[in-house]
DNA sequence: GCAAAAGTTGACTGAAACAGTGGGGTATCA
DNA sequence: TGATACCCCACTGTTTCAGTCAACTTTTGC
């Protein structure tokens, strides 16, 4: 089992997209910017989550990417899934075969423990996480401080969704 | 966060160690070959396990490791703990200055996973462990296994804990 | 029709950790 | 004194992470 960077990157890259949904495609420059992820990673974690159909991308200027399904049916646990983060603890896969064929003295304490992480993670979906008090602030102040750093003069569309708010 | 090998390698051993309590000192020659560990790989672990004092060694022939506490009071999380594998989900080791001194947008989720984790390992003891029927059976047929391996006129003082079962 | 924006893909890399090996110790008992 | 078992350190192959770079293709607007 591993939790790392990587599946952390994934959830806080779709969390970010979810919340910027209602402007139109969300470029991954924009993510990167504002969650302070590397572009090129990024890109190589959006290529996975396309493949698991949980965003959809939109080529070209004005493009992006938009969620492939309804915030309310994605799970923490299918997006860590999609970036080959497994959630399982066993060694053996959940199989029992975990010591040359035999199971090994600990598996089912593994495995509870998979169980437990598992329906934590599949318990929460994108939609509880936006409507999260602490996560609606928190994604305020960073658009915020990213309108301190974009000139005003090249960005009048993102100015007019200010005051539209 | 991180659950490897390593980390289901401590648990593990020292669960061996607790079954096999009641025969005197148990040496890692004999955990290496019943859980099928790397003898060199455990001497490194259990390094680790005596400076957290959940082991205390005896040195010389018959000697081996005890338990330094009460298998109810060993409790799995602080196993983990001991062989450095956090069982903190966070960027940040739960300080929230994830993002460049700015708490990061999904800091209270792993927060949450992490206490989740720490909970469901922190509850169970070795004790606990020892206890469950599935754990018994299993340990029961390694400890067959290892007496077929062993020719009989080198291991008298085994062959008489058996009948003394 | 062309240039710019944006996604797509693949190769590559440094660093770290894991899992394991090997060898030379030291304490203790018979 | 020799066997047993712990103790400690250096080393290594492999994998993965996190990130970089470069060369694409598709789409839009002028």
């Amino acid at each position: 089992m591993r939790l790392t960077t990587k599946g952390r990157y994934a959830v806080t890259a779709l969390l970010d997209l979810a919340i910027h949904a209602d402007q139109g495609p969300v470029n991954l420059a924009d993510i990167s910017r504002r969650q302070g992820i590397s572009l090129s990673y990024l890109e190589q974690l959006f290529a996975k989550l396309r493949r698991s159909e949980l965003v959809c991308s939109i080529r070209g200027p004005g493009g992006g990417y938009r969620l492939g399904r309804k915030p309310q049916s994605i799970r923490i646990a299918q997006i860590i899934d999609a970036v080959n983060e497994s959630v399982d603890a066993t060694k053996c896969q959940g199989k029992g075969n975990c010591q040359q064929g035999e199971t090994c003295l600990t598996h089912h304490l593994w495995q509870d423990l998979s169980e437990q992480i598992h329906d934590f993670l599949g318990s929460i979906s994108l939609a509880d996480l936006i409507s999260r008090s602490e996560i609606k602030r928190i994604a305020q102040q960073q658009d915020q401080r990213q309108e301190m750093l974009t000139p005003p003069e090249l960005d009048g569309a993102r100015i007019a969704a200010t005051f539209l708010q």
